[in-house]
DNA sequence: CATGGAAACATGAATTTTCATATAATTCTT
DNA sequence: AAGAATTATATGAAAATTCATGTTTCCATG
């Protein structure tokens, strides 16, 4: 009863789009992560390095939204980074609650470098597809964000090409 | 010295491929992860259920590979998983060094009801987006994976559409 | 201007994960 | 066929992460 396996069924696993996204997102990170522990840096460590050079200086919460890390691991983390000497932190004089944190030079200095690793790789990457189809996978991904993050497609997704026109959907609520 | 902080230059980290590719999966498998866990099982678990509906019986390291969860780990996990009767473990007959991973009958109970859950929630997640982009970015990604695991192309990335072609992939070799 | 509530971080205990290595079973070599 | 090399899995200690909650500071309101 009931063990009729039909052997045959497609499998659900490498069509799932779940899957597809996190086997990407692997794939496509796993050399550069691994250039990264290379340099005695660790997977969160090197995204908040890379947070804090667009936003030095940007509030804990801030940040952990940014760099996608829990508040409460990225303390943590962020604990151990300025043990290290790469980063420091002081509170907000507005509003003493915030804690602010910023590169030190070192730190500075090792995001700076690696940073331009992640282009250079990123580049390389985006080159080894044929034609100019980068750069679309990467609009794809930022529609599709927008879209999830939203609830509201704001654009076309997954079109990307002809009709750019970002302009309309400003619905952001927050 | 050096302080030539260029304020307006564009930020790295919004427009960087690898954090697209981790943005993209975090922000679609929100949802359905909170449900997992609503039902009492943890991502990486819900992830070996899910590759066991479709290889029961697989082997620790084939497992691991195809969960994408390191092996040591997943050997604890499943020894978990195993102690809440999710699944068993038995030693192959012809290689006693494997050990052959199946999902019980309370596994294949749960991992099916997860699995249709799933399939419900891609389904809705697809049909959020305007015409039929969804399939699109499935291939998209399809192809980003292969091309990264095999170092080449192997086909247009990017370009998806048409030439689905789906037929021959028995390439299973292992 | 007290006070309740919310926001921003920090903290600690329990649990997981990592990393290196141990153990066990096969396969390869000579 | 013995020993070496390899493959598959397990294990243990150190480290990281999670989860719930604590503390501090701010904000709004009566």
């Amino acid at each position: 009863m009931s063990t009729t396996i039909d052997d045959s069924s497609p499998p659900f696993v490498p069509n799932y789009l779940l899957y597809l996204l996190a086997a990407a997102s692997e794939a496509a990170s796993a050399r550069f992560h691994a250039h990264v522990r290379t340099r005695g840096v660790r997977v969160p460590e090197w995204r908040v390095l890379a947070c804090l050079t667009d936003t030095d200086g940007s509030m804990v919460t801030e940040l952990a939204r940014y760099a996608m890390i829990e508040q409460s691991r990225l303390t943590k983390i962020i604990i151990q980074m300025d043990g290290r000497g790469l980063v420091t932190r002081r509170s907000d004089p507005q509003d003493g609650r915030r804690v602010r944190v910023f590169l030190t030079e070192a730190g500075r200095k090792l995001a700076g470098e690696l940073v331009a690793d992640a282009r250079i790789h990123e580049q390389e990457l985006l080159d080894s597809f044929r034609g100019g189809e980068g750069a679309e996978i990467k609009d794809t991904l930022k529609a599709l964000i927008r879209h999830l993050e939203t609830g509201k497609p704001d654009d076309d997704i997954a079109s990307s090409g002809r009709t750019a026109a970002p302009g309309n959907g400003k619905s952001q609520k927050r």
